[in-house]
DNA sequence: CTGAAAGCGCTTACAG
DNA sequence: CTGAAAGCGCTTACAG
């Protein structure tokens, strides 16, 4: 910054000042400055200004991890609202529970960012106290949290539309498969269990354990062997809601090659509205990911520029059921279904 | 600083030095120092430490979007090893035109970070240039950058022999799907197509431009049209090569609703191997994603550490042919497939 | 092994 | 509208 001051002929002060766009400059050197600072290529460093602003305009995600749709949606619309604020994305990606534990140990976005994103995690009542040592704003998203600004969508609601969709059709055996990863449950797991639960309470059916299944996502023997599970019971289910769209998309893979037919004999529904699932014809709820993400990093601007605004908003989002070709209603009988199947035209 | 300085009875040079773990500390002092740090859950600042030794202690990655199977696995990798060697890491994300060109313009990551990692990126001359300008090493992900550090693919070889399983297994007429999004080709694109040709040439088969489709990626109109393209040619083809998974599960998606068997009458051969294929039978050439992202990473590393490192080091991963139920001979005649098609068992 | 002092590159009152 | 000076919180020779 003092190469420029010098080219330009003005003080640091002056520099900065216009580097920073503060209108008690005048044109002509505004002018100088801009000129010298291109022909230097000079950007000015955040490590000093943020030493005395305090400020570092960068804002930290905390993630499970960046390998699936949804977390790479979400922090994408993040990315963009950071890039047009020209805010600088930090992740922090923690994918079992010994980086899990020593993120919380560490806190190493502390004096590191402005604020930060919470994605998917279900915290235990330590680790958000330990957020609250960061000394920065807290965003939770894809979760409600009490008292903290969060968004979200209603999972429970959502959960227990989808499930409507499915008793609808006539369904009365419906199983759910969750999923989870290292790190611990997603919050939203629990729920959409709820939502399931709700939606038979309603329906007047009884929750039925052996249809509940937690199999281990990213790990294949999981699925199948839930799968395997559930087409083994005594009376299986006629149709699965899969807590995500990865989750039954899975399923509908072992299903093909199992040759148990989808819709005929078992009906599928995920949640998310993945990518690719209107490719494979799955019917789901789908959530706006990468709005959630945009208005949690629009949250967290808010929150960082206006000290004043309200540290405790929520912001909910809706969710859509969009049904497709997985689901329809169930087959009659087994006779039935076994006659009606060889002409069935395949729309999958 | 000066806080636990003065908790401990010591300077705030003896707390650099503790915290920073030189070993010219008493273990006497070292415990003093490290109870009073833990009592004030004291954390160094980062912005002043960068201000004096000129690291950041961050790497940036370039990526044209986070929200693709194949970078989120990319990312994740570089994730991992950067949490290992407790730096962090900073994504900066550019999905058009018209960002990209504002960030080569204002290069956001200048003296913010101690290294860039590209990924996918087909640079322009000028862009590459002016990632010199950076002041940092640049690494290049997925791409072969003559005279920079890479880590790659041999893409060309590659798809050369997923071609050859193709052409082995009776193909002759074979179609190559592009994808392409809004920030310009991959680097990976060409290399593939260029495979493509080889593995024809090898095989004494002419090109044939009709077989050759550029639809826009994430645009779902695109991948139909393609598909309609190719069905309707007077001589349509018996195989497709995908330039990814992504693109060929989409395909698949769109055959399957239109009726068309698979691997009956078209057979599908992708690219990645990702993380669905399996389930979805798709053969493809699979590549060590995450591995790359790992060594990526690494390489950054070792160049920041020690810049007698050689800076045009090239890493090259090799790849494994995948085969799956999506591939089968073709059909013999139109006639022979019409009889066999009803009774063949559905594999997929 | 430890401390006092200089200095990294900015921003920000304070004066003018 | 502009400049001189202090100071942000560290690290790093330099002394001892």
């Amino acid at each position: 910054m003092a190469d420029v001051a010098e080219r330009a002929g003005v003080s640091v002060s002056t520099v900065s000042r216009t580097l920073r766009g503060l209108s008690s400059v005048s044109p002509q050197t505004r002018h100088r400055v801009e000129k010298a600072a291109r022909e230097l290529s000079f950007a000015v460093s955040r490590s000093a200004s943020s030493l005395v602003t305090g400020k570092t305009r960068r804002i930290a995600v905390l993630t499970p991890h960046l390998d699936s749709w949804f977390l790479g949606n979400t922090i994408a619309g993040v990315s963009a609202v950071l890039r047009e604020a020209e805010l600088d994305l930090l992740v922090y990606s923690v994918t079992d529970l010994a980086e899990r534990s020593a993120f919380f140990d560490r806190l190493p976005a502390r004096r590191n960012a402005d604020a930060m994103l919470v994605t998917c995690f279900d915290l235990t009542p330590e680790e958000r106290a330990r957020l609250d040592e960061l000394g920065m704003p807290v965003v939770f998203v894809s979760q409600h949290a009490p008292g903290r600004p969060s968004v979200y969508i209603d999972d429970a609601d959502s959960a227990q539309r989808g499930m409507r969709h499915l008793l609808n059709l006539g369904h009365r055996r419906i199983a759910f498969l969750q999923s989870s990863d290292n790190t611990g449950f997603y919050w939203s797991s629990q729920e959409r269990l709820t939502g399931y639960r709700a939606a038979l309470a309603e329906a007047g059916l009884p929750y039925d354990e052996e249809l509940v299944l937690y199999p281990v996502a990213r790990h294949r023997r999981g699925i199948r062997e839930a799968v395997g599970q559930l087409l083994s019971l005594r009376n299986p289910p006629t149709a699965v809601f899969a807590e995500s769209d990865e989750v039954a998309i899975e399923v509908m893979g072992v299903l093909r090659s199992a040759g148990v037919d989808i819709p005929g004999r078992i009906s599928i529904l995920g949640f998310d509205d993945h990518h690719l699932s209107e490719w494979l014809d799955l019917t789901t709820v789908a959530q706006p990911v990468e709005e959630i993400g945009r208005a949690a990093a629009e949250l967290a601007r808010s929150i960082i520029d206006d000290p004043e605004a309200d540290p405790t908003r929520h912001i909910v989002f809706p969710t859509r059921v969009i049904p497709r070709g997985s689901t329809a209603p169930p087959a009659p009988t087994e006779a039935a279904r076994r006659e009606a199947d060889p002409v069935r035209p395949r729309d999958i």
